[in-house]
DNA sequence: GCTCATTGACTGACCGGTCAGTCAGCAACC
DNA sequence: GGTTGCTGACTGACCGGTCAGTCAATGAGC
């Protein structure tokens, strides 16, 4: 914390803020020098390819979720799981993570196309089933989840999440309304009061909660918080 | 059906071959024009830019899901949800589907690049949770589902579909295996017998339809099969 | 029924800009 | 003096878009 950052690391965060920036579709070379006040040759230097760097980004970005997966393996099964729920929550201001989601969501639309994300992208895909499956398992054991089917209710979860995050990002601004075609009855629609409308990525959360992870609780095991799930996660530093 | 196509029907369809084979990031107009046997100045002569093309092509795919959907208007409900849920199922064999749908996707991404992709974004969005909401508001009427909250049901349903779709198509091949780190219960695991593997969407489209629909339906009324409701949704005709 | 003008569909060649990647060289440290 | 870290100038490929022009069909004038 004290000594300057290797160039690597600033590497890292010029990517990082020239991805949000400018998409992943968008983003140049140049944008990434610039991003990091150092010369487009010096990356060039570092990394042979626009790919290498771009594949070693994702790794670390992946790396560092698997450190923050890791910094909560022994909460207690429910707030865990209400943890990992609330990770997903994209509130209103959130804009620059956003920007990056949508840049991370781009890099996902190249697996097909390019071995090396792939991986990255399998071994995303295996980090959140495979915590949320680990987190059902020992909630089992420990008697808080009814004994479901643990692969099943991870993808169904991860699943959840991962769609109301791709419709926030890309719909940009979130929030918007509720109704589509229909008029609906009236309920959830008015911000009359004095808090804002919640995000999308929150009421689907909070829907996934209720109506996905309530009905496994164990019996006389109460539903965790959401609140508590989101800033738990949030909490320790910023860089997502 | 017997009249040779319009010029915008084939270059449409020159759209729709070329984003399968290269994609959205990397189609060129060169790649359209070779793909339905034109030239590339002809894609100028109709459409301005290649941002018009492409914006087109969208508000031509996202009617023809319209007209897709309202065919199925007088279905009734849980057959017409369990046709809703059985469309967002990729079979094994469905490579161009699948490859189509990361083009798509690759569009959704440039949503907040780009305003008039995003309006037909918009506009996708709120016929797919519109559709949904629509099915159970019926479904309410009619007595077949208990009195949910149909926003918030339509939009964890559609995020999960939307979710399980993006994790199939991005990591290709979708089935791979269960397990993820934990080595789990030897539960689907093995296909030993003779069928083949479930994909992933399918997998979770049987776990939204038993795990989120299920506990909505009202006393008695069965839960509708999702083989019924696939081939519902596909029978009519082939491009997507 | 023939000619000629006009138009709409379409093409090939070309231009300008952009961007990943290269290379020769420079400074600093050992 | 060699290695490491770094830079600015440069290049080649690619791609969207333009433009001059071809060709077939249509229709008016005689």
């Amino acid at each position: 914390m004290s000594e300057q950052p290797s160039a690597a690391d600033e590497i890292m965060d010029g990517v990082y803020r020239a991805l949000r920036a400018h998409g992943y579709a968008d983003v140049t070379m140049q944008d990434i020098a610039d991003e990091c006040s150092k010369s487009k040759s010096l990356l060039h230097y570092h990394y042979d390819t626009k790919e290498d760097l771009l594949v070693a980004f994702l790794d670390y970005v992946i790396t560092d979720s698997e450190a923050r997966i890791r910094a909560h393996a022994d909460d207690p099964p429910a707030e865990r799981l209400a943890g990992f729920v609330g990770w997903f929550v994209f509130e209103a201001d959130a804009v620059d993570r956003e920007a990056f989601h949508i840049a991370l969501l781009e890099l996902r639309t190249q697996g097909p196309f390019n071995e090396r994300i792939r991986e990255q992208l399998v071994r995303s895909d295996r980090l959140l089933r495979g915590t949320v499956a680990d987190i059902l398992e020992s909630g089992i054991e420990a008697g808080t989840f009814r004994e479901v089917d643990v692969e099943e209710t991870a993808a169904l979860v991860v699943a959840t999440l991962d769609g109301a995050r791709t419709r926030q990002i890309t719909l940009i601004g979130g929030t918007d309304e509720g109704s589509a075609d229909s008029e609906s009855g009236g309920e959830g629609d008015a911000p009359a009061d004095g808090l804002p409308e919640p995000t999308y990525t929150r009421r689907v959360a909070e829907a996934a909660l209720r109506r996905i992870v309530e009905p496994i609780l164990a019996e006389g095991v109460a539903l965790p918080s959401l609140e508590a799930g989101i800033d738990s996660m949030t909490r320790d530093d910023d860089a997502e």
